[in-house]
DNA sequence: GAGGTGGTTTGACTTAGGTCAAATAAGTGA
DNA sequence: TCACTTATTTGACCTAAGTCAAACCACCTC
């Protein structure tokens, strides 16, 4: 791995050189192949980790066996940063696990691991860093408010709502084309429903001439009624 | 109000006298009443709130209508920090609303308002309270997580969780017996449910002789049953 | 091309929990 | 204490979305 790779981190863009080489030297790199368990939420913290390459999910397990997705995490983004923070006032605590699960999505995911003792020592010398970790935090707990905002509407005005932000960032490009970056199982769990509800609600828009379905392509042809549906 | 109210604040702890000073002579005290509402989710920014007594539901409606409360804001506590966090790197950018509402649920609610420009003054030249503020963050992350856990659980689930952690609170005091802080309808939105529902569930739960309900008083008759209904 | 192995879809069935409407109980100010 | 508003409970009913079981499909590998 190149030391650069570290520049492109958000959390790290302004750390000098010789921070930089200190956490490089300090890290670990590891790889996963698709659906390997990066880490469950019963052992103990280690650290948090970022995406090089590929992508992760974080998910639950409620008792039942359902698997609750939370999180996408894509390449440069970190995860499991929080357990480290909440610690802060009583640092270098042991006994702590993950709050969450974590699976790898590809083929070759790779993951840097930064070890809590390392984080400590950088941040406490460095305020840019604590700056950008509250950001980094408040963004993620945005999120969450959306994904709790989301969960209590109904599951066709969720999925409207995935396509329609999803396809944000295809319009750009001008397109009403969309390809689905996970797999229709993983996309049911980020809804917080199960696969064949989400397979009869697609059925249910393809029929309604709303949307076109082929595989993992989805081709929106009719936007306005997409839009009435999220916005429900 | 006394100006060492101000310490009582975790977040402005160990903040110097000058510095208390500073906050102390530019921000602004309001009171309201129970069931005004503080803010509104459509509104600009402002600033972030401390609660001096009474209490506050933060909540969503979502657009069917149905109210979801995300938090009880108790004594001591801040809310609506995020909008300020997360804007940071935009620094004092205007057009930002707040990202859900809020409402007093006591009579005489007491809050402190803290306008952006003020928080980040202090927060620049200093380091501690940016750590505290990551800490804080941290936990209301945590917070949401489980709120999300509780959520995709049924609600007989929800309500031996929620009535487990609240016992706890008391049974310090060596009580089976708890009241309840909130009404029955904040309850049940807290719990993402509505009324009818959790009335319903309580009254089966009394049936079962789990547990006794007398307005907002209830005895827990079998914790064991109920123990087993939240872990389910 | 046969046989696997995931991922996806369909059909038949069940149910938790929502809606609507109305009765009761509690709380509050004059 | 009365009158009136607000909170809580109850009953009858309905529906979204879950379960279970089976079929289908699309790639792979041998």
């Amino acid at each position: 791995m190149d030391r650069d790779i570290l520049k492109n981190v958000h959390l790290f863009s302004e750390l000098s050189e010789s921070e930089l080489e200190k956490i490089y030297s300090r890290c670990d790199l590891k790889t996963f192949g698709k659906g390997e368990m990066i880490f469950f939420d019963t052992e103990p913290y280690q650290g948090f980790y970022i995406v090089i390459e590929g992508s992760v999910k974080i998910f639950k397990i409620s008792k039942d066996g359902r698997e609750h997705i939370v999180h996408f995490i894509h390449p440069f983004n970190t995860f499991a940063e929080v357990p480290l923070l909440e610690q802060y006032e009583k640092i270098r605590n042991d006994e702590f696990t993950y709050p969450a699960n974590a699976m790898s999505l590809e083929k070759d995911t790779k993951l840097i691991l930064i070890r809590a003792g390392v984080f400590y020592d950088i941040v406490e010398k460095n305020k840019t860093m604590c700056l950008k970790m509250i950001s980094t935090l408040a963004k993620r707990l945005r999120h969450l408010n959306v994904y709790i905002e989301n969960i209590t509407q109904d599951v066709p005005k969720r999925i409207a709502r995935y396509i329609l932000t999803e396809q944000i960032k295809i319009i750009s490009e001008n397109k009403d084309q969309i390809e689905l970056p996970i797999s229709k199982h993983d996309l049911a769990a980020y809804l917080g429903t199960i696969d064949e509800t989400l397979s009869r609600a697609l059925k249910k828009f393809q029929d309604d001439n709303v949307i076109e379905v082929d595989g993992k392509n989805i081709k929106v042809k009719d936007k306005q009624a997409l839009v009435k549906i999220a916005a429900g």
